[in-house]
DNA sequence: CACATTTGAAAGGCAAATGGAG
DNA sequence: CTCCATTTGCCTTTCAAATGTG
């Protein structure tokens, strides 16, 4: 495939009997109980079936507060407290932030995706936004599955407060209009390790906004800030 | 789905028999596997945190007007021209830059891929960066099927001039790093027309920097232009 | 207006990075 | 450390929305 390429030199783990089977989970999204129209055909695949199962786990995740303006250096999630502490059995059942039920999560996915769309918002948006709020970013694959419920039960119950935040704040401020943009990082200093993007240091914002201007009333400055200079070879 | 909401009187186009038989094109993926050893890059697990970097940013965006003019240089290779599968558009072409040949764009498509990959870009950012750059943006799903040859092959002509540029651009001011970031506007009132996002009037760009910070030198500042009101309804 | 084309959002496959035992 | 499991994202693909063209 096509891949190849950028694995070339891989550690060359025999993946043979993974199969990853955590996508079997079949969940129907055949309900799309929202498509108005509908109308004939058009769903070529659904299945729909039961609902996710299987996976379970404990409850427990990570406080994330306070992710924001100040702290640079602490990375992701670690509030001072919060327990989380083994991961095990978590008692997971009780403050009222996490104890969730596959239900609560369903309900809530639901909701999210409801709301997301409603507002305008892309799944790439809501990952992006995350990270400009809270410093963690993720792909759109990620809200894809979250949505979906594709995601383990211990990491749903992650994330969930993070999205919930997301949405609250949303909902509130996206009067006018929202933004959240991007940003990303590269190829730090040799590309090492890429994937994970950013990993818990800053963020910053810049806007833009345009506006499609169905009248001539655009005006908007573009500001560019930054370069804290230091210019290194490579 | 998203649209769902816009649209929710939608068309109603039944699309049953479509069969998009654009793809039919069977180039053989296959032959792009055809890099060597894959050279260096991507180490794998390299990660003893260097004494990081400061990074440094540089934002440029550029004036989308006359957005072609650079003399962009062929790479070297000039194949003769081949014609092969009509794909009539005669003239195409046209302007200064381009007579392609089918051989000439499947050389850039992997030329481009492989470049981007060394540089460490995704597929997104490519197609970012194009808004960045040039006031017309793709989304990652174009870039891809730019690389993988499955665009019309008018389609492929009309990309290629950018994506060349976009390519020489990076190799050349990458250095440090690249930064591209993106932008993009939403809701603009009425959330009319939402896919094709900006459409060519303007472009701005919003940059973001973060660094890893193993020392405390983070600073930025945000700065948010905007809002220009005109809050309709909605 | 219907048709064809261009394009992107979302979903799927696969694997890279990470974390946790042993 | 290695092995295994989990988390997560890049690339791909599907489907349809938007746009262009006759």
């Amino acid at each position: 495939r096509l891949q190849a390429l950028r694995s070339a030199g891989w550690r060359l783990r025999t993946t043979k009997a993974l199969v990853s089977l955590r996508c079997a989970r079949v969940h129907r999204t055949g309900t799309s109980n929202q498509h108005p129209p509908a109308p004939s055909t058009s769903s070529p695949s659904m299945s729909p079936s039961p609902p996710c199962n299987g996976i379970q786990g404990n409850a427990f995740f990570t406080n994330v507060s306070s992710a924001q303006a100040a702290a640079t250096a602490q990375p992701l999630n670690q509030a001072p407290n919060t327990r989380s502490s083994g991961s095990s059995s978590g008692g997971c059942s009780d403050s009222e932030e996490e104890s969730l039920s596959t239900e609560e999560l369903e309900q809530f996915a639901k909701e999210l995706k409801h709301k997301r769309i409603t507002l305008g918002f892309t799944q790439a948006d809501v990952g992006l936004a995350l990270g400009n709020l809270y410093g963690k970013m993720f792909s759109q694959t990620t809200i894809c599955r979250f949505e979906a419920l594709q995601l383990s039960f211990k990491n749903m119950c992650k994330l969930k407060p993070l999205l919930q935040r997301w949405l609250d704040e949303a909902e509130t401020s996206d009067n006018p209009q929202e933004m959240y943009k991007i940003e990303r990082v590269f190829v730090d200093t040799r590309k090492r390790k890429r994937r994970t993007s950013l990993e818990g240091a800053v963020r910053s914002a810049l806007e833009a906004y345009f506006i499609k201007c169905p009248k001539p009333n655009t005006l908007e400055i573009t500001q560019i800030s930054d370069d804290l200079g230091l210019e290194r070879d490579v």
